[in-house]
DNA sequence: AAGTGGTCTAGACCACCGA
DNA sequence: CGGTGGTCTAGACCACTTC
């Protein structure tokens, strides 16, 4: 031995809190439980108040942490899975129990959605705003836009934005055959309107998930669905039923 | 104009200066610059270093900057887009140009993937590493899990650890005929290990997507591949040859 | 050696929540 | 109102890369 050599890199401070917070979390807190004050604990490490939210920020960020200002710092539950596999082919809107429509408006899309929309940058496009919820919680906002021209028979214009809107603009697209999707996942952060729909704050790290709607050989619709990357874990299930319950959790693992 | 009420919230710095920032990005610099140092930025926007970094760090999560201690702050090019594509269900390692075995050797696996797998957590399991190369870069690091019950006619234990033992490994899983597999994603950060693999600091945001490959009418393999978020954007394409090249870059949008 | 980003400190004030 | 997390400052030193 005496090869290896040991610890050439001095490990961070706040690395090394992360560890031991982790630890801490594992054997002596329950989900939901509350964590000392940050001065608190950043006085008891023996170290500055900043170097303790960065260890913090990291669990956070690892979904073992849930923070709330003027509240306090929890241990959050175990990573609600989320369904996004795309095997049932089918039109958003086709299961009402998950997404709920929010609002319909008509406005131009963003440069990169018209490039994949094939569509004119300045040209509106239906915009429907949804969000799903999972047990209870919110867990993902989405944008769907959809080109007049894939909803040539939309009544539209004289319902006026809202729910019901978002609704009708829904029920139409279902009349279009599909022949397929692309999906893409990356990370994020939360736009101002976004966060507000998750009840995060602007910046907070998300899953954002975009999906290309095909029909009639080009792309009838596009979908960009920003999901909790603190609280949820994406699943693309492939294999029928089997499905994960909810999380693997090696808690006290002793 | 005019109309919309300016500001009722004050803005946090951090997150005006990344608006600043991320639009000078699009208008005044190309792909590859480097930026001012941090230091001559903090100034130049009259906040504290710490402040301009805040707002840096958002940038390079959203992937347009990059950030390399020593050297300087670049702007990242477009996310490559990483297939992940369950479709094809094959073994891991039929594709040999995309993954490269790094080693493999006999541990016990984390208590969660022993829980997937459905092994004692205390057994050893053949665990092989490797790492997945895109565009000359290594996009992900991957352990593969794979029981000794899933590979039993493997000659395994005198073949010393490293690459050639790792593709022993991988050969002998394509024997088992696939039943499907079962795919999540959600977001991490990288250990140690991984992060040395991907060039990134520990602790960097990586997308973890876990893999479960079922035969044989249980769980034969579990991958925990974990993917620079910085760089990646995951792709789940199910239209067969319909691809986006890479990212749908809006730059110069004028 | 010089210059970069990464870590850390010890303060301060602000925005938000609940009693 | 008091207590929480969120933002911000003006420094300092460290680890790393390049010359």
């Amino acid at each position: 031995m005496g090869t290896t050599q040991l610890e050439t890199v001095p490990e961070p401070k706040y690395w090394h809190l992360k560890t031991v917070l982790g630890e801490a979390l594992d054997s002596d807190f329950a989900v939901g439980e509350v964590l000392p004050n940050e001065r608190d604990l950043a006085a008891r490490f023996g170290v500055a108040r900043a170097t303790l939210r960065q260890a913090l920020e990291q669990l956070e960020l690892e979904g073992r942490l849930q923070r709330r200002r003027g509240v306090g710092t929890t241990v959050a539950p175990p990573r609600v899975g989320v369904d996004v596999s795309t095997t049932q082919q089918e039109w958003p809107g086709a299961d009402p129990d998950a997404w709920q429509p929010v609002d319909a408006v008509s406005a131009v899309a963003p440069a990169a959605v018209a490039k994949m929309l094939g569509t004119d940058p300045a040209d509106e496009v239906h915009t429907v705003r949804r969000t799903r919820v999972t047990h209870g919680q919110t867990v993902a906002a989405e944008l769907l836009y959809v080109p007049s021209a894939s909803v040539p028979e939309l009544p539209a214009i004289d319902i006026p934005s809202g729910p019901a809107r978002a609704r009708s603009v829904l029920r139409e697209l279902q009349r279009l055959g599909m022949e397929g999707q692309d999906r893409a996942v990356e990370l994020g952060s939360a736009r101002v309107d976004d966060a507000k729909e998750l009840d995060r704050l602007p910046g907070a790290p998300v899953l954002v998930v975009t999906t290309r709607y095909l029909a009639g050989g080009r792309t009838a619709a596009v979908s960009v669905a920003t999901y909790r990357a603190d609280t949820c874990r994406l699943t693309f299930g492939d294999t029928g039923d089997v499905r994960i319950s909810h999380h693997t959790d090696e808690r006290r693992a002793s």
